[in-house]
DNA sequence: ACTGAAACGGAAAACGTTTTCTGTCCGCCC
DNA sequence: GGGCGGACAGAAAACGTTTTCCGTTTCAGT
């Protein structure tokens, strides 16, 4: 069923029927009816793919992410499914499971399906992948890149924001020994995550010595625990780069009888779903996912719907969470508990990255 | 840059172009490498939507889920994605977000697309959806659907196997009064497993008289518990209809002090991710996700690479994967403790995975 | 009543492919 | 040496839309 068959049916051109669905208004609206009511009856809808071929807009935004079942990101996809609807898009999702090869597949399958933007949110972006879809003009958004290309569009994320919140509002509880579990040494993220918390605790005179290097996964968190917990001066709060690794510090503080919050703090960053389901439930620095994917899409459809290439430069703040992992620092002894020496800046635990 | 520019500078029409890029093997070897060559330097694409017009197929195939940041979609989701690019297919992402509005908009959105398959992955399904699609002649898979449709493949879930595995475990780890904890009413799923509860129970003599009806969310775990708590004879262990509803009654142990698994032994539906990383680690019946996707995927290849029309039936095995949140039954005494009536088998020490 | 403009519908070209159908060339067989 | 078939390349039609351009009708103004 094409449109020559409405055509016919209503006894018009294809020309007045295609004017009709598109509600072009020098159609005669009696003419227009007519048109409606066989498209109604026959439950006709247009081909998009014709559509697309002469106007030479596909109506499909291109979404690529790191990986879907990482928590991060359902919420990503969700909204930009959302907005999508609304604005009568269809969306390309495509994940790089962290492979070259499936990055490579990715922007092959965008440019093959001539889609009308790209949003590249995943975290450790490769350069590579962005030349052929510059080449082609195709408007792109970025989240967090380095260097500040021209002609693309980029969200900037303001970590400082929230971890300062974190971390002021340990120091309010009175912890002084605040720990931070960073993530992979290769990912930009973590790389500005740890420098925000850095800065965060000279800001308020601490030390910010006490680093240690996770993965971002659950497995990384219940080693940087372990491996806090040997320390001679342990900490009484930590600070986790990403809400995975805060959750194998719970578990692994479960395992050690270690009661979160009352022997220890910790709070985690993303705010993912999850963060609400933890025992006891996870205070975290929020990165709304929502607004990411929203400020993503915005910054497309803007691009494409004006035309402009200004390629506008956004920002995401971040900001913290309260719920019930944090609590009022508690005096823990010295851990070999040998003779409590009551020095006063003596910080000899050696930290920052082991491994 | 189209195929058009290619045939010109390699000398030669589009229909050889066609022909080289779709490897078809009349053509001349040497006129074929010019053409690679060629392609390869422009670094051209075919353009997909005018391929979709001609050949009638467009290599997408639809994807309908309820809510993508539902715990038990992302998964499916990624491996759809996996094998969509394994089979040069596009995934066309829908949720209904149990919107009768959305889920309109899903299927006009097949339709439109020209989608080659549609499966519909979203549990308690309205039969609505279906007709526009079957009338199109759309390959379609669905799980769990009432009816047999002809014309319209199917994967059935064998909720009973799983279940009856997680009764036994039970049973064996002498739990005589196990709850349940159904999902809503009106879902066709969550009466399935609420059905095979109950064989599972009377198949072993045991009576199946403990069911409280929650929400398959957590809020609905919480309040269960407590229900089943204020109960006179309390149960020993609680069967749930899906592991968000676990994870309920995990939280609400925590907070009334209910320790997991000594004083209670709780076991899960779905198995999904999170399942691993709550306190402690969830027993469940495991529904793989990725099988699940794998299978409906399959079916809709098939349909449509063989034009075959007969539309088999396929059938999801659940089975129960044990982690920590289940160990010997300790009797607990009747609620009001009127008098701790003398016991013969008191298994005081509860053994097992704890540790 | 006649002209001109305004209003509106249709024919046809265009979008970028694939594929059928038609040639052309070549080599082989008789 | 002439005819014939096989191998291969190109011209053109087709896919289902949108839109430009043109033609027809209608109506107002004189």
């Amino acid at each position: 069923m094409d449109i020559r068959e409405i055509a016919r049916r209503a006894r018009v051109s294809t020309a007045t029927v295609s004017r009709a669905i598109n509600r072009v208004p020098t159609v005669d609206p009696q003419l227009a009816k007519r048109v409606w009511k066989v498209v109604d009856e026959l439950g006709y809808y247009p081909n998009t793919q014709a559509r697309a071929l002469v106007l030479g807009r596909t109506r499909i935004f291109g979404l690529i992410v790191s990986e879907i079942t990482n928590p991060f990101f359902p919420e990503i996809v969700q909204t930009f499914e959302d907005l999508a609807v609304e604005n009568n898009y269809e969306i390309l999702l495509t994940s790089t499971v962290h492979d070259p090869k499936r990055m490579e597949s990715s922007v092959r399958r965008m440019i093959e399906r001539r889609v009308d933007g790209v949003a590249i949110l995943t975290f450790g972006m490769e350069e590579s992948l962005i030349e052929h879809l510059r080449d082609r003009k195709v408007p792109l958004v970025f989240v967090d890149v380095g260097p500040n290309v021209p002609g693309i569009a980029n969200i900037r994320i303001n970590y400082l924001s929230g971890i300062r919140q974190a971390v002021q509002h340990l120091a309010a509880l009175r912890h002084t020994r605040i720990a931070f579990v960073a993530g992979p040494q290769h990912l930009k993220s973590a790389g500005a995550r740890r420098e925000a918390f850095k800065a965060a605790m000279t800001e308020i005179g601490l030390e910010p010595d006490l680093i240690v290097v996770g993965d971002h996964r659950m497995e990384g968190g219940m080693k940087a625990l372990l491996e806090l917990n040997r320390l001679r001066d342990r900490p009484t709060a930590v600070l986790c780069s990403n809400d995975m690794t805060a959750i194998g510090v719970l578990r692994e503080a479960y395992e050690k009888d270690i009661k979160i919050p009352d022997d220890l703090s910790v709070v985690g960053f993303d705010d993912i779903h999850l963060a609400e389901f933890t025992i006891p439930p996870l205070t975290t620095v929020q990165m709304s996912q929502r607004d990411l994917a929203r400020i993503a899409f915005n910054a497309l459809l803007n691009e494409v719907e004006s035309g402009s290439h200004e390629s506008l430069n956004y920002e995401l703040v971040t900001s913290l969470v309260l719920r019930r992992s944090t609590a009022l620092a508690v005096e823990r002894p010295p851990n070999p508990a040998p003779k409590a020496a009551g020095e006063t800046k003596s910080r000899k635990s050696p930290v920052s990255d082991s491994r």
